[in-house]
Parts: C-alpha cells; sequence; structure tokens
DNA sequence: GTTGGAATTGTAACCGGTTACACTCCCAAC
DNA sequence: GTTGGGAGTGTAACCGGTTACAATTCCAAC
C-alpha cells in the first residue's frame, strides 16, 4: 500500500524497450524514433508511471532538496522569508525543507542529521550554535540569513542604517526623550545590531541610552511587555520587530491609551499589518521574501559549485506612519 | 564541495572489514566481535562517516519523510499544528516537508511531485481539489487535518458543538441580537460547518441567521473587515478564527471603540494571544497541536500498514473571557 | 575424535533510477 | 561497391546503502 509504484524495469519490459529508453523518453533527452517514444508513453501513462525520486537522486548524486532553518515558525516575519526561499526553490524544483530548531530536543545531532537529506542549507542567524555551523559549513553549502556570529562563509543580510535613522527621528525631529528598547539582544544578532544602533543614535545627539527590556520577538511578547513599558513613564517603545510592536500596542489601546499621544511605538520589518492598523505603524521596510529569495539564489549557486560573495547586503529603509507622531 | 562524504565500500577498505559489517557496526544490529567494531568504529569516527540518506532510504524502501500541506504558513494557527506534527514525526526520525499551497504556481502536479519523495502526507482540509485528494490517496499513504469535501480515507478533526455552544451564549446568556459572522465559508470546510453551526443556534432560537461578512483568515483580514463592521451597527462579531478576531479587536480599539461595550467579538482556536490581550478573547479552544500530533501518529500507522480508524475527533470547548462581556 | 550449533564475517543481489559505451542499421557520398 | 557517420537502441556499470545466505571458525558436548 505504501508505493505500489511500477519500476524503469517493469515499465521497459511491457513496453518492449530497455531501461534505457524509457529513462530516455521520461526525460526527454537523447533520441528515440517516434513509434518506441509512442509505445513507451502509452506504457508509461497507463501504469502512472513516475520515477522514484530516491533512485533519481542517487544516480544523480543530488538530493533535490533544500533545508531553511528558523527559530522558529510562527508569525509573517518567517512566513514572509519562507515565501521568499520557495519562490526560487519551486522553479528550480527543490524542495523545501522548513526546520523550526525551537521545536526540536537537540538541534545540533538533528541539523547533522538533516544535513544528510539535503543539497544545501539556509540557517537563519542566530538559531545554531557557532560549532554546529562550523561542522555544517565545512561539509555543506550553507547560507546565512541575516547576520550571525559564526564566521559563515556566505551571508546575506538587509543594510543596517535605517534603524539607526528611525531611533534618531524620534529623538530629533519629535523630540523624544526617553525612549524604551524592546527586545533581547541575547542570543539575536539581529537585535544585538539594532541594541547597538540604539545607543549609537543617542550617544550620536549626547544623550544618555534609554532602558532596554528584554523580550522574545512574537506579538504575544509585546502583549506580555505592555504592563512594564506602560508603567515606566517611557514616551516612545522602539521594540526590536513589528510584531512585538503591535502586540504592544494592542495592549496599550486594550487599556485606553493612545498611541502616540500617550506612547510612540515603532517596529522592524514592515509585515502586512503595520501599515493597516490605525494608527499605522512607524517601522523599518526590509525585503523579507527578497531576503529569503536572494538567500535560496546564492545556495543553488554554490550547490552548483559558483562563486559566490561572501556578503550580500539588500536595502531597508525608514518608513513614517502615524504611530511615531508623524502624519498627526 | 556538495559532498565529499566517504561511503561503507571506502570505510569497509579502510578497516579492512566488508561493508556488510560495517553497516552492521553502524546500525549497531547483528553480531560482531568486539576487537572488529572498534576497529569499524574509529575508520568512521576519523572520516566523520554518515550513511547516505539516499542509499539507506532506497534499501529500505522508505524516504523517512512525511509531507504536511496547508493553505498557507503565517500565523500561530499553524506554528501550532506544525509543532504538533513535529513532536511526533522528530523521534520517529521522520523529516517534515512543510508545504504551503498558496505559494505554489499549480498545486496539483507539484504535490505528485512532492509525493515521490515522502512516505505520506497530511493534508489540511480545504486547499486541495477533490480529484488531486482522489488521485494522491490512491497511491499513498493520506490523512486529512481538519474537515474536506473530498471522501477522504482517514480524518481528524475536532468535534464541533462548542462553536454552537458560543453563538448560543451570544444569543441566549448576552442577548445579542445582530451578530455577524467574519469568515468566508467558501472554500473552507472548517468555516462552513461553523457557518452552519451560527445559522442552527439562530433557528434553535427561533431567531434569523446575521449577515456573513466573507473575508480570508488572517489577522490582516480581520483588520481590513473593521470597517465594514463597525460602520454596520452590529453587537457582536463572530469570527472565524482568533487571527480575524485579534486583527478586529486591534481595529476596533484603534478607532476608540470599547470591547465589548461597542462591540462583542469573539474567535476559534485559543492561539496564545486570545488570553493575553485585554480584554480577554472569548473563543473556542481547541487542541492544535494535539490535532497535529494525532494526525501524524495516524500517518505513521498507516505508513506501517496498520489499521486506522477512518475519523478520529478531538474535543474543543468554549473558553469565556471579557471579550464578549463574561468576566464584566 | 567427532559432531553440532552458535558466533562472526564475507559475497553478492537488490533497491530504482541514469548514462557511458558499444552495437546495429540505414543511407548518402565517393 | 565501399566507406563513413549519424540515428536508434541495448548492455551493464554505477550511485550508496542493506541484508539473505553461505562460508568459516571455534568450542562444548558426547
Amino acid at each position: 500500500m505504501t508505493d505500489d509504484r511500477m519500476s524503469v524495469r517493469e515499465i521497459a519490459k511491457l513496453a518492449g524497450v530497455s531501461t534505457a529508453t524509457v529513462s530516455r523518453v521520461y526525460r526527454g533527452i537523447g533520441s528515440v524514433s517516434p513509434a518506441t517514444r509512442a509505445k513507451v508513453q502509452a506504457a508509461i501513462e497507463q501504469y502512472g508511471y513516475r520515477p522514484s525520486h530516491l533512485g533519481e537522486a542517487l544516480a544523480n548524486r543530488r538530493h533535490g532538496a533544500l533545508a531553511v532553518v528558523f527559530p522558529g515558525l510562527s508569525g509573517p516575519y518567517f512566513a514572509e522569508l519562507i515565501n521568499g526561499v520557495e519562490t526560487v526553490a519551486v522553479p528550480r524544483q527543490m524542495s523545501v525543507h522548513v526546520i523550526g530548531t525551537h521545536l526540536r530536543r537537540e538541534a545540533p545531532g538533528e541539523l547533522l542529521d538533516i544535513a544528510r537529506r539535503v543539497d544545501g542549507m539556509a540557517i537563519h542567524g542566530g538559531t545554531v550554535p557557532k560549532a554546529v555551523i562550523k561542522d555544517l559549513a565545512a561539509r555543506h553549502p550553507v547560507v546565512m540569513i541575516g547576520p550571525d556570529p559564526s564566521p559563515a562563509p556566505v551571508v546575506v543580510r538587509t543594510d543596517q542604517q535605517a534603524f539607526g535613522q528611525l531611533v534618531t527621528h524620534l529623538l530629533a525631529d519629535h523630540g523624544l526623550r526617553k525612549l524604551i528598547f524592546v527586545g533581547n539582544p541575547e542570543g539575536s544578532p539581529d537585535l544585538t545590531e539594532r541594541w547597538e544602533a540604539f545607543v549609537a543614535a543617542h550617544a550620536a545627539l549626547g544623550l544618555r541610552p534609554g532602558k532596554q527590556l528584554r523580550t522574545g520577538l512574537e506579538q504575544t511578547h509585546g502583549v506580555q511587555a505592555a504592563d512594564e513599558v506602560l508603567a515606566g513613564g517611557y514616551d516612545g517603545a522602539v521594540c526590536g520587530n513589528d510584531e512585538t510592536a503591535l502586540g504592544l500596542m494592542m495592549a496599550a489601546l486594550g487599556r485606553g491609551r493612545r498611541v502616540p499621544g500617550d506612547l510612540v511605538i515603532t517596529g522592524v520589518d514592515d509585515v502586512a499589518m503595520s501599515s493597516l492598523v490605525s494608527p499605522g505603524l512607524t517601522t523599518v521596510a526590509r525585503p523579507l521574501a527578497e531576503l529569503g529569495a536572494t538567500a535560496t539564489r546564492l545556495l543553488l549557486d554554490l550547490i552548483d559549485g559558483a562563486e559566490v560573495a561572501p556578503e550580500t547586503v539588500l536595502p531597508s529603509r525608514l518608513v513614517r506612519r502615524a504611530s511615531c507622531g508623524c502624519e498627526s
């Protein structure tokens, strides 16, 4: 029941030809006479023959599959990224294994195991210990998505400037003086960069950097951060991503606060929700789908043995909406 | 560079034994003398040998992989479901292909292709045309997650009663009379069931069913539905799932409306956000992770050739929180 | 000193494809 | 009437594992 498919040899026998000819007909390469082709095609259709992927892959020394490794899978951020990956992988007949490391008991061992089943891996920064990346990269094509502390061979990331601009915008243009940074730099290279930019933007204006509230990157974490943020008398919350910003905004509104009146809120990513909510969320737009797509393209190049630039940087830009006080 | 791993034959030569012995040592089955075992293990470790997954799979006539097919991947609903799938699949050494059909140009053909790479598929109801399910189920083990119009061989779903209770609760206990159903039954068997329960609950009280607002199942769709819902003078919005409910709630709050004061809002699923927001979201709790886990268990049984119950129903239950007016 | 059985190991077939190479035809060119 | 070359096809090796079965060795029991 599992798999009563026919093999090439059976189809070959049925069509009265050799396996080589069946393969030639199925793949459409090599020369086959019209008469033979018709015979074989008839047999193929009659029995619904499709070659076993395993046989194919073994013969080609190609799995025809990629793995994408993320910390978790929830939320629009990862959905967009995966979307980008698929737009490139699918037309190239590559199937994609989506791995969420937070679901795995022992990521290290399992990643090695998954590596045996794919031709290459795209790994989100901050998901996998340095030593494992090193092991993996030594044996397989690996592309990192976003910054990572490991000395990774190939990295795709977005330009970091816009986030600094955002903080400066709040401080200089809106005159905010008590900002809180919502997000945990520890374990997240992305957030580490942002925290550093946050501090630098303050320093550039001769200001002391605001406080840091360590919390996760999901919408729920933003909601949970609300009590502390609202009780602290801050005039602005600079969130590590849109999801926490939206969670925080929701919680603030639910408690009767006004945004941006009582509290300015900003995010990063510009996910779909951010332009739809009211007030619209001021954020840093990052080309997430393109990030995934680019990483995948580079990975495929790597698999094909091509030379690949060690670092690719995609642009990001500040998007001002109502939540920071712009557009009133 | 792609894969300079050693093969069994090389390791065998290096260790001075036959490939059979290497295999026996690696897999720990069959009897091998301590001395030989040590020799082989040394060679394995020295060269970091790991058997090719393809060779293994071909010999075992087992891909060691499952596919899970969803309409899309965004949001906590799917994340939870996948979570459940992985908790079962990972300990059984099965890798999981997560497929989002909305990303694929031509779902049908590609699913057939993906089917060649896995031992079985779990398919979310409403994602794949009837004819394709039939094709797929004829050749491969298939389990449906949630209701589907196709005559599927094996289905796992949640009990539907609680949703009817929810609607009755709003009508009878809170005395609401103008409810709007937010969600599009067309193409979604889940929502079709809910819409029917919505209508039935009205009918049971001798009431005319409320209106239906056709919209998608993501948070953004809830936000976008807000204008129409708020302008319609409804006293309650019964949303197809928590994500739209939360989006709607956020938009309502952002426009200065009170929940439940101006508008009662309810969802379905009881995702993490629902208990955290204020007001807490009244909803129907469904064991999503368990749903994924159960589907996977059944799928594995099917793959093993075991008998499997054609339908498994998991319990769901009404959760009353502040958004419907309970808990003040 | 045989004999029988358990333990250890190797040989070779097999899983299901692809493809290099050899072989057979057939026909045009000299 | 040869000769040369291209088209069509088959044979068999190979990809990298697993495993049924056979072969060998060793030792205890009679």
